[in-house]
DNA sequence: TATTGTTATACTCTATAACTATA
DNA sequence: TATAGTTATAGAGTATAACAATA
């Protein structure tokens, strides 16, 4: 448990960063987003899976995830095939174009992180990782699961939360 | 420097850091989105300062502080005095609601910070925003510049890079 | 001629709500 | 009746460009 005045440091840290993050947005495609992009990289690391299940990977709304989803499909770079188990659902598999684009944008965003954080060591950067991880698994963040190439080795010190997200309006 | 990977696994941990980004705004008083909060609370950190300056500190556009300015203004929490020195200015000063403000919007940050955060020591919470301190740095933002209270020891280890900000359109 | 600040316009991201189709 | 997904609408954040006033 930490003093009152870090927790108001750490959030002048959380509201500057939008620097970075709007930084990382001007180097992507024009026609590749930032929306695009997170479920680009979801399906590349995570593989084929539903609209309810990358909605709860993005965090977000199941009609955003929408909207993101068919902007990618207009572009080619996903097909969404009707699931046979479950007629209101369907499939979301990247395309080899998908793959390229995917490619793209991890080179893209490695080279700008590489200039910038030049001076940083490999024990630095993986900290900041791993801080941020834990970061978003006590928000409640459900990526924590086992990806698909277990590249990352979760050991079972962080609880999932899954139940905890809704990817769903009221309504 | 550091490997590839790492960098993806970083772009990966920012990309899904707005959802506790969202998590914060959400708790946020309704007629004080995330643009005033953050014109509040730098005004309240650095004093009294021209748009440009303000502009600086958010790292974005003065279009865009003019906006969030205006609604802060409306709300009577700031007012815009005009600059003696030179006509074209306005100088921004926090009203006492202004400040009053500022208190609530700390009070509600911290509140939720130490509740998701509870188990972080004090170390880890102050490791966490020296990284990310440093990770804005690098990426050329301003607010390392000494803040009014001098509350963070900024000793001369990080240059400033001020003068590769625009804060303003090509036009 | 350059700078400070404002306004108009457009684009992205997000949530809420209403809707269709299926379970 | 409940769930999976889509679409319409609205709000916030941002950048670009054109503009007025002043340096």
């Amino acid at each position: 448990m930490a003093e009152r005045t870090q927790y108001e440091e750490l959030m002048r840290q959380f509201s500057a960063f939008g620097a970075v993050r709007r930084e990382l947005g001007r180097i992507m495609p024009s026609d590749c987003p930032g929306g695009s992009a997170a479920v680009l990289t979801l399906l590349d690391r995570y593989g084929d899976m539903r609209m309810s299940r990358l909605a709860e990977l993005l965090s977000v709304d199941m009609s955003v995830t929408s909207r993101h989803v068919a902007h990618v499909v207009d572009r080619g770079w996903i097909e969404r095939s009707p699931d046979p188990a479950d007629k209101r659902s369907r499939i979301l598999r990247l395309t080899p174009g998908g793959r390229a684009q995917v490619a793209e944008l991890s080179r893209r965003t490695a080279q700008l992180l590489a200039d910038r954080l030049s001076d940083w060591s490999d024990e630095e950067v993986g900290q900041l990782i791993r801080l941020m991880a834990r970061l978003r698994a006590d928000f409640g963040d459900c990526r924590t699961a086992a990806p698909r190439h277990a590249e990352t080795p979760h050991t079972s010190h962080s609880p999932h939360h899954e139940l905890e997200h809704t990817t769903r309006t009221p309504a």
